[in-house]
DNA sequence: ACGTCTTTAGGACAATCGTCCTAAAGAGCT
DNA sequence: AGCTCTTTAGGACGATTGTCCTAAAGACGT
């Protein structure tokens, strides 16, 4: 078998343990086991776990960035693609209630591990932040679209944080439908586009 | 020394250690350490790693109910007590950046570990949210205090975990005053005092 | 000062960790 | 079939893990 696929296959393995049971939680023998390769010949691939975190990071990265780039390459209208994110939190809601956010608690304890890698997985959050930001520019509200952007993402990490730990479905669909609803009610900022406002004052 | 004040410190520095670096990552000599103590002493004053997890949740219980107990015992309203919540986000805001929110964190990792003390560990979130409740409940809005209650917690999760990727004081700042500003637009639900609505009625 | 109960230090224990080496099996070309 | 390069299995390695034992030191009432 290709080494390329090999690799490949030890990064999907690792990116489920990591996220399903955490990075520090995972040992080599883990990631062997699911595999079915002997765990001495991970060295040949990867030398250090660290470097399997930084593959498996660089993965999320792209699929990540696949994902949001096919949104935004479809016909929806803006609030709508937000709305396909928001959903994310339904669409998922099952491993999220059993694991949490895989971004979220990767960051987390990559922060409390004070791991080289933390910076490199908050641009997975960052990729989100400028995905929505963009999205809420298109809506009207350039000057304050990241502000609403960490808005949007500061819910979703809440809910599925309180989703983990009371695994209450009642509770995720309240909160998904309650930001959906403050989605609708944002409305393009006047002082975005002075030159309509200017012809209103007439 | 009296076993107890021994008992004590061991658990304080638990409570610290599973807090920044996370319950899996710290390890008996990392407690010894801080404590001044032999290794293979704790064995005295708690026979497994999981009896320490044990006591440390159940101090943070007492003490996180204290709080709780002094806030409503306080002569504030029940909407400056849900502030005084809102803005532990700002007073522990140093900690919460480096590490994220002590409870939330704590539940995360023990629902992936699926471990034993997970359930007891949620406890410190139902405290909160039946506190919170009473004071919804206490603001005239008895039908949804539950839900409100669980509104805010969400929040409060959200605000912690962005503020760990991204250690953004202005968007902490931001996101707290959009909370009180939230807290202040609610009123009482009419549908809770049928009464007072009879009497519009006339 | 003595005897008793409490608390301690230090290390043994098997298991597991991440890392690294080596020898052999496999794959592909000639 | 033979040669070469790639990929593998299996285990050694020192360190560290949680757990547990034992012998000695400390505290305290008499």
């Amino acid at each position: 078998m290709g080494a390329a696929t090999t690799r490949l296959q030890i990064v999907e393995a690792a990116d489920r343990l990591f996220y399903e049971r955490g990075f520090e939680a995972t040992s080599f023998a883990d990631i062997a086991a699911v595999v079915g390769l002997s765990r001495g010949n991970f060295y040949y691939h990867f030398k250090t776990k660290d470097e399997i975190l930084d593959g498996v990071i660089a993965q999320r990265l792209s699929k990540t960035k696949a994902m949001l780039d096919a949104w935004e390459a479809g016909a929806e209208a803006p609030g709508e693609r937000i709305r396909s994110f928001i959903h994310m939190l339904i669409m998922n809601q099952t491993k999220i209630m059993a694991f949490g956010c895989p971004v979220g608690t990767l960051c987390n304890e990559l922060a409390k591990l004070d791991h080289t890698a933390k910076d490199e997985a908050t641009k997975l959050f960052t990729l989100f932040r400028n995905w929505l930001s963009r999205q809420f520019a298109a809506l009207g509200r350039e000057t304050d679209a990241d502000a609403l952007a960490m808005h949007i993402l500061m819910r979703s990490q809440g809910v599925a944080a309180l989703a983990t730990a009371f695994r209450d479905e009642a509770f995720v669909r309240r909160e998904v439908d309650d930001m959906c609803l403050w989605l609708a009610v944002q409305r393009p900022n006047l002082s975005d586009h002075p030159e309509s406002v200017s012809i209103q004052n007439y």
